[in-house]
DNA sequence: TTGTAGGCGTTATCAA
DNA sequence: TTGATAACGCCTACAA
């Protein structure tokens, strides 16, 4: 029987309306003339009683729930996840909450959560968009709702999105192999459509082709094969003139680490190798691995202040903010000049 | 202007009541008697329309909001990470939809947090209760609001939880580490009050007692010292009889493996180690590292079998539901046979 | 077999 | 400076 205060019990006991009850625990007193008076008394029996007001009304009423659906592939993924707290974190300031699901890379399931939050008027969306899903996400744009894609995005949907600049960290990492003298680049990559494989397999060629290097690209099929690991080992012991090799994500530098350890070859010492994303276990590898990082409280923080912006601009907002972060590298021993192998021996 | 589409435009359209509708919606029709042809229409027309019921209104009449709270310390962190996604794919399966936020180790967020749950009108929850909020949940329990624990729990709260069998996992740990011939085996762990970590100390001296080996113990401050490392290193540096050590926790763990590379001490070479948490590095630290694995799917899978069960008794739900998980021991390299050892070099 | 109407707790318009 | 009162969209006794 603890919380059934509502407005109506305060407005009785004090022996006024329920409107200026309401006016005053919305801060609207002064701006409506309430007397100073009846205000403090308000205000008083409110804490007294520790009144809350429900929101599952103020939401009936205003439309808005304060809430934001997170949907990515998924929640468990630690780039998610890192991005879910920091996301979060900032909603929690601002009196947002986060309803979050995975769409465990179904475009299907995607479509059908996306039906799922509208259903329960979410405020606004983050989304690491599937593939396939550009013309739901049209459909928001076009009804204005406050959307903010990260990670992925599509060229051909205008909207709000914070990515990394793939391109340009993809190139800095080559270019950090070849200052250490490398010669041989290899990038390990998937076969996909989606735009930020494109840019990082585009800063690769780009700084490979500016240096004259020979360029040497294996593209593995997640879907199709179901041993990476097999193909990984495969294109490496077929391309044997290589010093050093790229991994185009962290679930395939993992696979990538799997298939080094599998025919015994040593990081560094046999090739150099530097990872695109950072996660715990390169810090942990023997010799530590290289890698580009990106900036995860960066990243959400630009996502939240634009929904934050959106949701706080009554009309349609605007044009699309479109946030490009630079991302950067993490030098360890991986990829160290190559120099220094021989002077280590 | 989609989904404007209310209970009212239905009956209006077809010329029925609201009533008629909602009891056919809510698939009461055969209970209420309505006629199958009129039955018919209505479902006609709402798959025509589109119609969804708004569940805001749903929720403010019947105080139902299908929605879960989900409280842990940080939702970054891979085993809550982890945890979530599973409780979200089982939720979804039955109409729930997870909340969630982090604690960030702070008491007073999390009853801040309980609270804003609470104001939202979450159908449950499902926590991984920091230290000195007992009284908070005590309150949940009398006000029969279903509550899950998870990962931690108190001996002094009677309610749900689902945890794993610490002491016995811990107590397997260490005989695997004595069966393999060592004799010295070390703990690092944390000064704490926690329940879990209580049970996994016990389990270990349990097995070392019953084998009549020495006890070696170091218990780590997280509050008080930065420099954990250190702290492992001063222990490692001093004790320098052991033979094996088990850290009792995956973050533990991480910090004992920075002070193996800090002081250059090999794994399993010189130390034989044994984690408790099983965590993705481990597959790939050199040799890897052998791990008691908690059961993730398994928990969660527990947690939200007795929290749908509560929610869906209407009644007090009866007397709590606790339940422990056997983990399982994930052996790897580091632990191997002391006689390999020789046999290696 | 179907309809009327009250109420869930707010907000906001319009009178007073 | 304040108070009625009508929505918001749904559920559900109770009538008819």
């Amino acid at each position: 029987m603890s919380k059934k205060v509502s407005i109506k019990d305060i407005a009785n006991q004090l022996g006024v309306s329920i409107t200026t009850v309401s006016f005053v625990i919305n801060g609207k007193a002064k701006e409506k003339n309430i007397s100073p008076k009846v205000t403090q008394e308000v205000l008083n029996l409110v804490a007294e009683l520790g009144y809350q007001p429900n929101s599952l009304a103020q939401s009936l009423r205003t439309g808005k729930t304060k809430i934001i659906g997170f949907l990515v592939d998924d929640i468990s993924e630690p780039f998610f996840a890192g991005i879910a707290r920091f996301i979060d974190e900032k909603a929690s300031e601002e009196g947002y909450k986060i309803l979050f699901s995975s769409t465990r890379g179904s475009t299907k399931k995607a479509i059908e959560l996306l039906g799922i939050f509208k259903e329960r008027h979410v405020d606004g969306y983050v989304i690491a968009l599937p593939e396939g899903l550009e013309d739901e996400v049209n459909k928001f744009i076009e009804a204005k709702t406050p959307v903010v894609l990260f990670d992925r995005y599509v060229k051909s949907v205008e909207t709000n999105y914070v990515i990394i600049d793939n391109k340009n960290s993809m190139g800095n990492a080559t270019r950090h192999l070849i200052a250490n003298g490398y010669k041989n680049i290899g990038l390990v990559t998937i076969h996909s459509a989606e735009q930020q494989m494109i840019d990082r397999l585009q800063g690769y060629e780009e700084a490979m082709i500016s240096s004259k290097l020979p360029l040497c690209v294996k593209k593995l099929d997640y879907k199709v094969t179901d041993s990476p690991v097999q193909d990984i080992i495969d294109f490496l012991n077929t391309q044997t003139q290589l010093d050093a090799v790229i991994f185009s994500a962290n679930y395939i530098c993992m696979d990538g680490l799997r298939a080094f350890k599998k025919i015994g070859k040593r990081i560094w010492t046999d090739l150099a190798i530097v990872s695109f994303d950072d996660f715990e276990l390169l810090e942990f590898c023997t010799p530590p691995v290289t890698a580009v990082a990106q900036p995860l409280k960066a990243i959400a923080d630009h996502i939240m202040k634009i929904l934050l912006n959106k949701l706080n601009t009554e009309h349609d907002g605007g044009k699309p903010e479109q946030v490009i972060l630079p991302a950067s590298i993490i030098i360890r021993e991986s990829s160290l000049s190559k120099n220094m192998q021989s002077a280590n021996n």
